[in-house]
DNA sequence: TTCGTCATGTAATGGGTTACATGATTAC
DNA sequence: GTAATCATGTAACCCATTACATGACGAA
């Protein structure tokens, strides 16, 4: 993913914009289910990192004044508010940038804090990839359950029954994880 | 737990201490098995938080240097290295904080930063801190099975397959927690 | 002698949260 | 009318990581 670090929550905005454009608050409820299981990012991180994309033309900023506008941009429940939010909508720079971001393959992408919101958009990202991605993440699953096993075998009798439980439930964890990754790559593999 | 945020490495650090001295290096190793599954802390983080730790009188330095000191210190799989290493032992008071510490049974205590350091001292804390921990653990484990289906419920339509599958493993992972900590807190009673 | 791991640290950097500030709209 | 939720932002702060620097010890 060319960048460095923490472009993960550039991508999933990019992501989350591509599917239509979206004003702040909506698009913070929607990182939620895209950024790793259950974490939602604060405004105060969201709005200065919209702002940094507009700022690298990546995306743009308008009031829905329209109904067809709004009906674009509310993409809720309801066009209930009627008050002018700002939305975001991805500019055609945007929409290079995350067919870059989303073509990308590399060995990042399977770690922890990445793979949920990659697998997000695996409906916009080439099969071979997608493959590359899952199977990545599962050897990464299956060094874990190693490293986590020896490390319980070492310290079995140093460490009480309640630090045991805990590291044993974390096995299991990954050990879940990994049949859950054999079922989609099962699934890839038919398609 | 008193203090605001993150003691959580104070508190981890000085019940790794309370079962005997230690030196950073080994210190860390301990570290990951005890703050939540797997993460490990990086040596950037323990040594300046050792520093303050010291500064604040909850520890003390000691160069191990009598065969005793050693056996003391090292702790782990032999008395390999006679490098003169750093070790670090709770003073009274770092024992009377942690004692503090671990007697607390705030909301906090149960959150995902918290929860896994807080369990792995299972054994140092009193059984009616243990039940409300595990208890305030499990409801809110139960809350967050609540927001998750009703979440993926209002998006079923709108989101993709894989979106759907990702957020179907983080509710399946949660449920499943839940019935770990069930089974933690019938053990607790029939205790 | 060179590689891996043990061992201890500091400085720069970065990503994120919290707290604060403000105000409109909706449901009761 | 008033509480909850919608909605947008900024500034201060915090915690942690990365990169860097240094060096000893043991094994091949």
């Amino acid at each position: 993913m060319a960048g460095a670090r923490s472009d993960i929550l550039e991508f999933a905005v990019l992501g989350i914009l591509d599917d239509g454009p979206l004003h702040g608050y909506e698009l913070r409820k929607r990182l939620s289910g895209v950024l790793g299981a259950f974490r939602a990012i604060s405004y105060g991180s969201l709005y200065p990192a919209l702002k940094t994309l507009k700022g690298r033309g990546l995306i743009s900023e308008f009031q829905p004044v329209t109904d067809a506008d709004l009906e674009a941009a509310a993409a809720g429940p309801a066009l209930s508010s009627k008050r002018a939010r700002i939305s975001y909508a991805l500019t055609a720079a945007g929409k290079d940038r995350f067919a870059e971001l989303v073509s990308d393959a590399s060995p990042e992408s399977w770690e922890d804090e990445r793979f949920a919101a990659r697998m997000a958009f695996f409906g916009r990202t080439e099969a071979t990839v997608r493959m590359r991605i899952l199977t990545g993440r599962r050897s990464r699953l299956e060094e874990r359950v190693a490293t986590l096993r020896e490390s319980m075998a070492r310290s079995r009798d140093r460490v009480d029954t309640y630090t045991q439980m805990l590291a044993e439930h974390g096995l299991e964890g990954a050990e879940r994880e990994v049949a859950w990754l054999d079922s989609l790559i099962a699934k890839e593999v038919k398609k």
